[in-house]
RNA sequence: GGUCCAGUGGCGGAAUUGGUAUACGCGCAACACUUAAAAUGUUGUGUCCAAAAGGCAUGUGGGUUCAACUCCCACCUGGACCACCA
């Protein structure tokens, strides 16, 4: 028998499948559909990193193919965007020629691998056939009024000389470059994803939905729904009034002040009243100038300026009380203004500690109507138990109302109900739902990306592209660099940008922003179900047999961006028929990092980047494949190491000798093992748990190569082994004379009778601690177990002459003797 | 600062409706094979003790329990995400 030579039946394999398409036989009645997110396709190429995933899909695909399932397991690339252009420029290639180099190399180490993927399918977002429909998607938007046009200050990367969305940015830096982000007033295009915040939130609670805890909770996060009360507060003096939003209405006594952000439309109207207005006008540039990153810092102290000669007054109280202008209020939430009770908030006690604001207590830390001095409240048992209420002290959890009139006594939860109806009477205020998440700017000043397709006419103003002249193609051009004037690099092509508009066919331009990176990459799944559909986003058919995705594997970055723009997407294409799921995926499991062995992200700055190509060419690609799986939990960061891939190595070498010691008869015990592996690996792999599943193959082989095994067992684990190790196991399932591909056989059934145990390991303890093992039936009763243990030489010594408090009983498990 | 997650041998890790802690792999040591090495195989490998018996060990300190890596409380350390969202 020759060795195990994993570069010789590896090639053969690979090109073996492609030429068979075992994989490509998709009219079965039982559907599996599992998707990777689609890689960037960056010029460093792959490194050992990336393939976990698609390791961990490939294994799913197998797996499921064997059970009898339609898999589609799909490929493509995500090409437009910041990095592909930026590496353009740097490297003075045009990027379609960057890409479509990188996307060769790319394509090069993923086939080493030996995965599923049917080409046939793949995708590329900066195809003008693909991103055909990304434009259409974004005109049934613009149809909609989901798209519009805005000139809201946004967040401007100087240094990328483009707009970003609040999704882009990492602590108000440019996710890309770490540049810090101001904040500037451009025309830009918006989408309205703020109309779908309660249904992305509700929806991600349907039960059908199986995605990891933490990336619900990350999703919740980032949309930040809250509840509160908006009302408004008058200007003394004037017909002007500030609307403010609070979430904390039973602390409304307490208000000693009263805040707008900097950017609040009031204080133009306002100006002539300011008897300091030169000083805060000063204040304002001031405040306009700073980043949004020092403007968050939460180490840097507030600051604000009193609006002098204005007052405001509190509804409740209808005292005066004065007016500030401070930047640690935020324009775009809420109204950009607030009620400010330093007593019970902690950003305004700060606030009110620099600036000696009056500090009102009106809230009790427990509630005085659970002691029994119900009748003797009031300011003695302040006094005695809450001490704190006239000293510094800021206290910001729910708790008792006092200060607060006729709502004083009430708990806080009953108070904010009593107070919003109390104003909703008066007309003054009303309930109020606020999210975090804002509307998705949409344009990127910016070459490499899909134009957006609009005409803008000086009559008709934006006009849609006609749907038959999709796609508007992205140009040939010499200069692609940014402007930095906020209109694309595409305006400098005149040919291009001077067109007529559709609608009166007057001179019209066209629109020279592109779209954000995420754009190609929110609805790609679809895609490839109808991958080469040239009159439609997809047919009808197909998406009803193949959506919703069944598995999703990608990184947990994505939980915050990616993730939501996609469910956003495809709400929206619910709401216009083309999709018939409100999920696009059923499952989504993200994978976790491999890092170099110093424990810092492999990058190419650091000089610790592992090639795949060598690891595969030193050790085949089974034995990479294997390794990545079984050197941690999957969804946890672990470092890469060498030395761990040798075992999986020795493994596989293992399992190719085990052909020689084929036996007629084996031992009952290593029939047993089988059962029990074939057991322990189906649940392993349903629950993502590959480490374990190739631990219990290896215990399989520890004893198989001791005694020996039956042909019909070896069959078995190949059977099993295949999914994570394809080619080796393809190899001798045709060496042991089968003319057909293993992965057109069946996965194995285990026996449940035959791994039922009728023997067990019968603990005994004395106190908890174990102190004799008996091998005893599995069906064993109390009194019987009771009595081996008594008999037991070991339990003796500890039993003598001591009294017997009680016996626990676990059946199958142990017997426990407390003295 | 907030939220979530984690902490187990020399290393990666296994075990949680509470019931034999350290599976499996790496590394290490001894032996076999070899002129030798590599590869391979066999045996051993938490810690204390010369060994046995036994004691002690799952970040730290408490608690619940016949029994705690697993549950509860406090703290320490590390990671992820968010970060003035009223």
């Amino acid at each position: 028998m020759k060795s195990y030579d994993p570069n010789k039946i590896e090639a053969k394999w690979q090109k073996k499948w492609l030429e068979l398409g075992i994989y490509k036989n998709y009219n079965k009645d039982k559907k599996f559909y599992v998707l990777d997110m689609f890689p960037y396709p960056s010029g460093a190429g792959l490194h050992v990193g990336h393939p976990r995933g698609y390791i961990a899909t490939d294994i799913i695909s197998r797996y499921k193919l064997l059970q009898g399932f339609s898999v589609l397991h799909p490929i493509g690339w995500d090409a437009f965007g910041l990095p592909a252009e930026n590496y353009a420029i740097k490297n003075k290639i045009h990027p379609k020629i960057a890409v479509e180099k990188n996307i060769i190399t790319f394509k090069k180490q993923l086939k080493k691998f030996g995965f599923t993927y049917d080409w046939d399918k793949e995708i590329n977002t900066t195809d003008p056939e693909y991103y055909k429909w990304t434009q259409w998607i974004f005109l049934k938007m613009f149809e909609k009024g989901l798209a519009y046009e805005s000139n809201e200050p946004v967040n401007w990367c100087p240094n990328c000389k483009t707009v970003l969305a609040n999704e882009d940015l990492e602590k108000g830096l440019c996710e890309r470059c770490k540049t810090q982000v101001i904040q500037k007033k451009m025309r830009q295009w918006v989408l309205k994803m703020t109309n779908y915040a309660d249904r992305l939130l509700y929806d991600l609670n349907l039960k059908e939905l199986n995605w990891e805890n933490s990336i619900i909770e990350q999703q919740k996060n980032w949309i930040g729904k809250s509840e509160g009360v908006q009302f408004e507060i008058k200007i003394k003096n004037s017909l002007e009034k500030i609307e403010v939003y609070t979430t904390r209405i039973d602390t409304v006594y307490g208000m000693t002040y009263a805040v707008i952000a900097p950017e609040h439309p009031i204080i133009e109207k306002i100006k002539k009243g300011i008897k300091n207005y030169s000083e805060v006008e000063k204040y304002l540039i001031q405040a306009q100038k700073k980043t949004e990153f020092e403007r968050t810092e939460l180490q840097k102290e507030k600051t604000g300026i009193e609006l002098k000669g204005i007052k405001a007054i509190n509804p409740f109280t209808e005292k005066e009380i004065p007016l500030f202008v401070a930047d640690y209020v935020l324009g775009f939430y809420g109204t950009g203004a607030i009620m400010a009770v330093p007593s019970h908030d902690e950003r305004d006690f700060e606030f009110a500690k620099k600036y000696n604001l009056p500090i009102k207590h009106v809230i009790l830390m427990e509630n005085p109507c659970d002691s029994e001095n119900l009748v003797d409240w009031k300011q003695e048992l302040i006094d005695k138990k809450h001490w704190w209420w006239k000293h510094d002290y800021c206290y910001t959890k729910d708790g008792m109302l006092f200060n607060s009139k006729l709502y004083s006594h009430f708990s806080s939860e009953q108070a904010r109900d009593k107070i919003t109806e109390w104003l909703e009477k008066k007309g003054i205020g009303k309930r109020k739902i606020n999210y975090k998440m804002r509307d998705w700017v949409f344009s990127r000043q910016r070459y490499w990306g899909e134009p957006i397709p609009i005409i803008h006419c000086e009559k008709c103003e934006a006009v849609a592209v006609p749907e038959n002249q999709l796609p508007v193609k992205l140009p040939e051009i010499k200069h692609y660099e940014p402007t930095g004037t906020g209109e694309g690099p595409l305006a400098t092509i005149h040919d291009w940008v001077n067109t007529k508009c559709p609608k009166c066919n007057k001179p019209a331009k066209r629109e020279t922003n592109t779209m954000p990176q995420w754009a190609g990459s929110s609805w790609y799944y679809l895609r490839y179900i109808d991958s080469k559909n040239n009159k439609s986003l997809i047919d009808k058919k197909l998406e009803k047999k193949w959506m919703p995705v069944d598995l999703y594997i990608g990184g947990a970055e994505h939980a915050t961006r990616h993730l939501l723009y996609a469910r956003f997407w495809h709400k929206f294409l619910y709401d216009i028929s083309v999709v018939s799921t409100i999920e696009p995926f059923k499952k989504f499991m993200y994978v976790g990092l491999i890092l170099a062995k110093d424990g810092q992200k492999m990058s190419k700055r650091w000089n610790n980047v592992i090639n795949p190509d060598d690891v595969i060419n030193q050790f085949g690609a089974d034995s990479t494949r294997l390794y990545e799986m079984f050197m941690g939990p999957f969804m946890q960061a672990i470092s890469w190491s060498v030395d761990g891939i040798k075992g999986t190595r020795r493994f596989l070498d293992r399992i190719w000798k085990l052909q020689k010691n084929l036996i007629k008869t084996e031992e009952k015990s290593t029939e047993i093992l089988m059962h029990k592996t074939i057991k322990g690996v189906t649940e392993d792999i349903e629950q993502f748990k590959f480490n374990t599943a190739i631990s219990t193959m290896m215990i399989f082989i520890n004893k198989a190569e001791k005694n020996g095994t039956t042909i019909a067992n070896y069959e078995s684990l190949l059977k099993i082994l295949s999914p994570f190790a394809p080619h080796i196991t393809e190899e001798i399932w045709e060496k042991l004379g089968h003319k057909k591909s293993i992965f057109l056989s069946t996965w194995p059934k285990y026996n449940v009778e035959l791994i039922k145990d009728d023997k067990i390991n019968l603990v005994i303890q004395i106190n908890g601690k174990v102190r004799d093992i008996v091998i005893v039936n599995a069906d064993i009763l109390e009194k019987d177990a009771k009595k081996i243990a008594m008999k037991s030489e070991k339990i003796k010594t500890y039993i003598t002459n001591k009294e017997i408090k009680k016996t626990i009983f676990v059946p199958k498990k142990l017997i426990n003797i407390v003295i």
